[in-house]
DNA sequence: ATAGGCGCCTGCTGGC
DNA sequence: TGCCAGCAGGCGCCTA
């Protein structure tokens, strides 16, 4: 499942097989995804060159000259590879953007067809996109006084705040469980119930977090490759996600698995303390 | 404001 | 061995 560092991994990796080149032919799948691939996008994208590859949040962008913005979230099974026009496309291979050349292509797979694809004709149609779902900031660029107001403002748990994308941008279930666990802070605290220094080391520990992941090449669990189809190694280095029942490493008590804000939940309930008693539903 | 549920979607797993 | 329910979860939408 694509988060954060595992969509920095791909953008870096495409970053030098992408930029400078042409787009000469789209091909697409009849299946569609979450958003309607038109048409029309198609036209428009032909003989256009890409100036730049890019992040924000979950979600890549694609700068092509003059004033071009392709848009991709990979949802949870998508993946972006460039591969020579003659190897077989795989199943569940949704775009096919063939590069100048014609021997090289862009190609967006999507198993489960979470992910979407969408182009906008201006750089103001594409910020209003990101003003629309209210996008929030980078981690890394994440001011001290916006996060401790955003926690404080809220009575949700700390793990819903983590996966709201219009608080942080990027953080998805894998990176909020294993920053919960790093900062010593259990996922069903209040956010209004953290003092500023637990806000400020939950903080620090996302981006710390984050960081390594980046460095691993995100986490491969199962779908999740890089741009050039590498797996990640981040996933050797779980603390807690998908670890229930193992022993936690810091203090050996066995990893609890809850589901909350709709998702699993793994954490050490010694190492992540919740001062009252919540009652909360047990999973496996 | 916030929680919970559903639907989208496929592949894998576990129980029988 | 086969079948099927259940689960995985990002996101948008709906209702309470």
């Amino acid at each position: 499942m694509p988060e954060l560092p595992e969509v920095e991994t791909i953008v870096r990796e495409l970053r030098p097989q992408l930029v400078d080149r042409r787009i000469s032919a789209v091909r697409m799948s009849r299946q569609r995804l979450r958003k309607q691939w038109q048409k029309s996008w198609e036209r428009q994208l032909i003989h256009h060159r890409v100036a730049a590859i890019r992040r924000r949040g979950k979600w890549i962008l694609l700068d092509l000259d003059p004033d071009l913005h392709l848009v991709i979230h990979l949802g949870m099974t998508g993946q972006l590879t460039i591969r020579p026009a003659q190897e077989l496309l795989r199943t569940h291979t949704h775009l096919v953007f063939s590069l100048d050349g014609g021997h090289s292509e862009l190609r967006f797979r999507d198993t489960r067809r979470f992910g979407s694809a969408t182009l906008f004709a201006s750089g103001a149609e594409l910020e209003r996109f990101f003003e629309e779902v209210e996008l929030g900031p980078e981690p890394f660029h994440l001011n001290a006084k916006y996060w401790q107001q955003r926690l404080a403002a809220t009575r949700r748990c700390l793990k819903a705040v983590l996966l709201d994308q219009r608080v942080v941008a990027g953080v998805g279930n894998i990176y909020a469980d294993e920053s919960l666990f790093q900062a010593r802070l259990h996922p069903a605290r209040l956010g209004n119930e953290v003092s500023a220094t637990e806000a400020m080391r939950l903080r620090r520990a996302l981006i710390r977090v984050l960081n390594r992941a980046i460095l691993q090449r995100g986490s491969s669990i199962r779908d999740y490759v890089g741009g050039s189809g590498q797996r990640g190694q981040y996933q050797e280095e779980f603390r807690v996600y998908q670890r229930a029942g193992q022993p936690c490493p810091r203090c050996r008590k066995p990893i609890a698995c809850i589901r909350l804000a709709g998702r699993a939940t793994h954490f050490c309930a010694r190492c992540q303390p919740l001062s009252d008693s919540k009652n909360v539903v047990p999973c496996i």
